[in-house]
DNA sequence: CGGGAGGTTGAGCATGTTCAAAGGATGTGG
DNA sequence: CCACATCCTTTGAACATGCTCAACCTCCCG
């Protein structure tokens, strides 16, 4: 299993989808000239190994990474040897643009499956957001988004059991593919150990196990083949304690298009920094 | 002690020292312009007592505001009635300029000493960005430094024991309270009680309790008058899992000069989504 | 002096861990 | 195409970290 084919897309079709820029539309209008300036980012995939590194430490002014199929972790190793997992990253995810912050050997990048990244240079990127506003607008929304996603996750692994941090992550999980159109109804690709699982949950792979089995048994997911499928959305929204009209953070705001005028935006931002 | 004196400033002076100039000076160097600007902003300062929420859902467009004395915090609310702290803000800081994101009452913000906040409106805020580049770019690492802060909570949480934790946290706020020069040698104002740090670090109040008890016992830590005093922060960082060179994300990132050429950036940005 | 908020302490308990071993699944090399 | 090796899952039993409940203390402030 090392470089055999990419489990990624959920199905049928050959043609390939670009993740990415359907995951912006979502967030802002894309014109036809946006599509066709993401479609040339997205172009030049190259394959990356299972286990790979990605992105380490010293690669600071380094290329940002496109995925485009496949599964990759952000994670960081404590001096104990444990290891935390920061987030997930699925196709139409951008490599976290500030892993230049990072110091040492912490909090690398890894692929969790073969996975396909379309390396994007600094100056491509500047340039796209440069003239593409409605790229950059959409941009912004998603490293809110992601900043949303982020505080999820402290939320789950500060007040939430087990239980609750496993249904949690489950759904978002299945939200965010289900963003891309990667979901096949309730079910969706989930090529996770369930040691992955913990060290996202703060968990043991043990006793990840041990609750999975009785969701099996509960029928509150099923899982072949690397597959999950949530069997009842709502009963795991209550266990991951997130209210009856719970929205994920993944969506559009309220009032979205008014907030929608023009320009660009992550653009100066952007030039600024690298 | 609902409307007495608000106990911020370390010492002496009266004269009122502007800490998120001096936290945004850290980042990107300011002309005058630059900081008479931001002077203005947080100029006008209101007070709000102790325990009352300063941020509610439903402020959509609401302003933003200016922490410039006492602390907050960012916190969420879960059904079974739990709370997770998110984080703690200091003067200097901004309540998160995203929190419109947010759905219903989660994650609100609130006082947790009697506080001073300057209100600013979203077309004061861009005017500022739009004509002080050295302050948009300061901007921008500063969200990126609170991310970076975030990922270290999930860290935390996930992978540390209760005396990491607190250890953790302890050296996190320090960091940030010597950043806008609130420190007096290795002490600084800790005004929580151990209920409200439970509640940030996923542990209750009792445990935190025993384990600082410990800590004062070994000489880590002292406390008095709400003042915490690290007695050794060596030791403390080993305990905190964080390696020996360790470099709080809270500082300027290598090679910064560099990378700060010119103009506005947050900017645009701002003005698109709001 | 009395009330309240926050800190301290104890005893029993529970959720999740550790260690260990065995049982699939899957892919590789012979 | 089988056999082995590896990686992943499953299960059990003992253990431990941190929780719950409950009481008491102490300091501040009115």
């Amino acid at each position: 299993m090392t470089k055999t084919d990419l489990p990624t897309s959920s199905s049928h079709g050959s043609m390939k989808q670009n993740y990415f820029a359907l995951k912006l539309s979502k967030f802002a209008p894309l014109s036809e000239a946006d599509q066709a300036a993401l479609d040339t980012l997205a172009a030049g995939a190259e394959f990356v190994a299972k286990g790979k590194d990605l992105v380490v430490e010293g690669d600071v002014a380094s290329t940002i990474f496109l995925l485009t199929e496949g599964m990759a972790m952000r994670y960081h190793t404590l001096p104990n040897g444990g290891r935390q997992i920061i987030n997930f990253l699925i196709p139409g995810d951008l490599c976290s643009m500030h892993i230049f912050l990072s110091r040492k050997r912490d909090h690398s990048i890894a692929a969790v499956t073969p996975i396909r990244v379309a390396p994007i240079s600094h100056k491509s990127m500047a340039h796209c957001l440069a003239h593409h506003p409605g790229v950059s607008t959409a941009l912004s929304w998603v490293a809110i988004q992601e900043e949303a996603v982020l505080q999820e996750r402290v939320i789950s692994l500060g007040r939430r059991d087990a239980r609750g941090r496993i249904a949690h992550l489950v759904c978002e999980l299945f939200w965010r593919h289900k963003a891309v159109g990667l979901t096949d109804d309730q079910a969706f690709r989930l090529p996770l150990t369930q040691e992955e699982l913990g060290d996202a949950l703060g968990l043991t792979q043990v006793h990840v196990n041990r609750v999975m089995r009785i969701f099996y048994e509960q029928k509150l997911i099923g899982m072949e083949q690397r597959k999950m499928c949530l069997l009842d959305l709502n009963r795991l929204q209550r266990i991951a304690g997130v209210e009856e009209d719970y929205l994920h953070p993944i969506r559009l705001p309220e009032n979205f298009e008014r907030r929608c005028e023009s320009s660009k935006i992550y653009h100066d931002n952007f030039n600024n920094i690298y």
